[in-house]
DNA sequence: TAATAATATTTGCATATATTAATACAAAGG
DNA sequence: CCTTTGTATTAATATATGCAAATATTATTA
């Protein structure tokens, strides 16, 4: 399995919304930079900032055509972390049913779960 | 679908360390503070800290337990993240076949793959 | 070979995020 | 109440990230 810092690695990438997009049309196809440059509203250079960075954490990489780059994913979990990303999702997860509590020992007994009281 | 923001928003609280390791323990079960100051190997206040921002973020909730507090996910995306994450892929994606520019009309005509040229 | 097109790199600054230490608060239990 | 236990907040500082502007690089076309 992949290491927590490449996991983290990976997740702080794609957590711009910017190289977000730039991925999200990755996923679809090749695109070169001038591509992105049109549809996002950025500096060229600003987009060509995030693809060197997106490609120095391998998720990306591009090949040469004439004048142009063309970029293409390199990282197999990004499609999959962007279909997670795109789904609906219903509601909120089930609140837990009781109090399992993992500290065994120290505060034995019955717990019942009290309101959910505001700490803001 | 959820905003690009809120994407954006909930990748940022899971892209470290400490909180996807927090994360993962939580996808397993209710915990309280105290348990992750044991196997994190940090201060009780940063939990504190990692926690709150979880909280503020909407990626978790707690109910009081006496003394405790007893900290789950709520949101929904967190557990198939997580699930993706820890999953094994196989290799990198295929490279592209051919070479689908966008860019139509500007350069035009036949345009084959050239070498992966390094630009380190 | 000069000009242009496409993309990349560097630098400086502003902002955001992380870490640590000190302190505060709140609920139980005696 | 007074103490202890569990958790939170604040403040100070360090580190990382993001962006714009200027400049550089490379391949193609004239």
């Amino acid at each position: 399995m992949r290491s927590i810092g490449k996991k983290i690695e990976l997740l702080r990438s794609i957590a711009h919304p910017a190289r977000i997009k730039i991925l999200d049309e990755l996923a679809k196809g090749v695109k070169c930079v001038s591509d992105f440059e049109e549809f996002l509203e950025i500096s060229q250079p600003n987009v060509s900032q995030h693809l060197s960075l997106l490609r120095r954490h391998g998720v990306i990489d591009f090949y040469v055509d004439g004048r142009l780059k063309c970029y293409f994913l390199v990282d197999p979990m990004i499609p999959e972390l962007l279909s997670v990303l795109n789904t609906d999702h219903a509601s909120e997860l089930p609140a837990p049913a009781c109090c399992p509590v993992t500290r065994k020992g120290k505060y034995p007994g019955e717990r019942k779960r009290k309101q959910k009281t505001s700490v803001e």
